[in-house]
DNA sequence: CGGTATCCGCGTGGATACTG
DNA sequence: CAGTATCCACGCGGATACCG
């Protein structure tokens, strides 16, 4: 990987800049990350393994369709995998793969920022929406 | 680096993760992270700030109304500033507020996650689409 | 230069019904 | 239980035209 040292005046050190604008399938991945319903399996996945129907009952109100639709995504590119128990009635499971877990790293840290600074998101916004209300 | 076996035992009920399908506010910023330009958007601000132009020529084919309407949302939420020099023509220049640059931390490392594990997505993908290409 | 306004195709995702 | 199939509303985002 090519490393752009960056003069940063800042307090921050030399960081590394991954240039992702030319990598298409950077672009692929974070589309993935960024659909409405992955963030969220990956998650409740990186606890523990876990059924259909209790991933769907912790995962809020998602509907069976984008359940499915969702863990046939992230089993595709090797981040789930999927373990089908041929019962009477089928007993199906998911779990992260070791690629899985590994993204729950990079994931939880994005998560954390997020829960760090959602006040400050919050007051922003707020003083953003007042400085732009002149008029309705 | 290799991923560091984290071994949950079912019966552990204590979460790894902050919960988020609480937080609507974290599904809000996922939301924005994940849409199409933002990510690229302030890896871009992240090197300097720049002018409207020039932020649209780094960012590849960003078109003039999805580049302003990414950066009110980041303006909104505190992400970015925006500075207003009233010359003639104008000159708008864009870039990182303190905020903006703590994202940029997580941020990087979901980028190099992706970079680090592209090929290997690239594989499952190939692997599955095979196993799968039962008729088509 | 740095936008806003308008039109519109297309994909995402919800609701519902049905199957193995 | 764990899906698939179908229909459809909505909003993202591209193209284009115009403005301060």
């Amino acid at each position: 990987m090519e490393v752009t040292t960056l003069e940063h005046s800042m307090d921050e050190p030399t960081r590394l800049m991954p240039t992702l604008e030319d990598c298409s399938i950077t672009r692929q991945i974070l589309d993935r990350v960024g659909d409405k319903w992955s963030v969220l399996i990956i998650v409740n996945l990186g606890a523990e393994a876990l059924r259909f129907k209790e991933l769907q009952r912790r995962s809020g109100g998602i509907s069976q369709r984008m359940l499915t639709q969702t863990l046939r995504h992230l089993e595709r590119d090797g981040i789930v995998w999927r373990k089908v128990t041929p019962t009477v009635p089928l007993t199906v499971e998911y779990g992260l793969t070791s690629l899985g877990e590994s993204l729950l790293n990079p994931l939880t840290s994005l998560v954390e920022w997020v829960n760090r600074n959602n006040t400050e998101i919050a007051k922003a916004r707020i003083g953003y929406d007042r400085q732009h209300e002149t008029q309705e």
